[in-house]
DNA sequence: CGCTGGATGCGAACGGTGTACGCATGTGAA
DNA sequence: TTCACATGCGTACACCGTTCGCATCCAGCG
């Protein structure tokens, strides 16, 4: 559209002028970066090849010169944000550490959402080298603390953080989809899940104790988070040696 | 292609016959037990309108009579499923009947994985009616049993259960595409994940420590699960009066 | 009986997806 | 200079979820 306009590739030094332009070509490294980028901002659903390389200004099969598919661009994509996943390092206090190291991993699970699509067909199971030293980083706390089979304790841990996350990304997820703050979104719906838990003794009562659900949101699920992760860390501290 | 081939509409007695022929018509309940057993056979990928109108006998258009988009099948899906799930049921061994209620909840993730996959956009959070009674139930147990807070307890297991499965259906999919049996795909991939653990000392230790990770991994799942369930019990138990 | 209106099935089509293929081009080595 | 190779990309294919309008069937009614 403008006076430049290169419909046709025009051979010429406007078109030489591309290769060292402001561009730096397309390789493996940006690719990865910027479908984070579009990942965290928009979720998995918005991630296509085509819009990735528009994003790029590239076509959508340039790509393929850099990564073989798209699943492996995610698995790329996933060893990629491990890495600003701090490693968890021993400590004389355990127990803190380990809360640290939780909380730490709930972050990165909310920071990063799209993951909790990723892990229900990788897993954790699967061996990024950025993975495996986290993994490595949790057992190694657990087991300078003292620990017989440190083993069980990182999987008590993990499954318990990417289980909570499960039901809090979603949640936020259809939080997002409603348009709402999160409180508005909340006020709304008390009638509705009011009345299903009518019949369900203990439901009811649960909503009656409660004095306002919609009060800083934010707040109250990381304390419901560190609620029962203070249940999982007992159940630990009773296998260590007194 | 045989005989009776009906290519063109062909008015006749043989079209009327198709109103009471084996086809019980197509409905709401034939379209989502089908899915499930498509989802169930051969996961989420494998499921497609266009598929399961060709199982039903019947254009993929079709269908949308009955369900509104795919996404409300689904959620049709999922709650149908819950409906196997039995609700947990108080009793005077609290701590058994937990248990048991958490094993029952792994199995059922297991047997239909693909849940796993849609947990993690829908969440425990959405209120079908099943799956309110389900947790409805666990959290008696635990007010019964005497817990000030049956809520934090019912958290702490179900997300145990949620991450725990992640990882399992995970590796079990992978194990899956592999098309091995899944003894032989773990002795396949020792070398590999021996190498990776080197340089990692509590990891290399936890592999020479482990004798025959090969044999049985069924039952070596079902343990891991159990031993680090009995961590959060163990802290669940802590906070009763003694 | 005949009619008619609403429910139901479905073929065609639209805009999207991931990816294979082959051609054009620019670049570094011989 | 020439040649081989790496890189970008336009086209195309098969599939996806979903919309639309048309054909058909059946229930209820006149």
């Amino acid at each position: 559209m403008a006076a430049g306009s290169t419909q046709k590739p025009l051979p010429s030094v406007w078109a030489r002028s591309r290769s060292d332009a402001e561009q730096p070509a397309l390789n493996r490294e940006s690719i990865v970066r910027e479908a984070i980028a579009m990942l965290d901002a928009d979720g998995i659903e918005a991630l296509s090849m085509r819009k990735l390389g528009a994003r790029l200004n590239a076509g959508a099969t340039s790509l393929y010169r850099h990564v073989a598919t798209k699943d492996e661009l995610m698995e790329l994509a996933v060893d990629a944000i491990v890495a600003e996943l701090p490693i968890p390092r021993g400590d004389a206090n355990w127990r803190g550490a380990a809360e640290e190291a939780a909380h730490a991993f709930r972050g990165w699970l909310l920071r990063h959402p799209w993951t909790m699509s990723v892990l229900g067909q990788m897993g954790l199971a699967y061996l990024g080298p950025n993975l495996m030293a986290y993994m490595a980083g949790l057992a190694e706390l657990f087991a300078d603390a003292g620990f017989a089979d440190p083993a069980i304790a990182t999987d008590a841990v993990l499954a318990y953080v990417v289980g909570m996350a499960t039901t809090e990304t979603a949640w936020l997820a259809t939080v997002a989809r409603s348009g709402e703050p999160e409180a508005d979104f909340i006020a709304r719906l008390m009638p509705a899940a009011r009345e299903a838990a009518a019949g369900h003794r203990v439901l009811a009562e649960a909503y009656e104790r409660t004095r306002d659900l919609a009060a800083d949101p934010a707040t109250q699920r990381e304390e419901k988070f560190a609620n029962a992760l203070a249940v999982v860390l007992d159940g630990l501290a009773l296998r260590l040696p007194a």
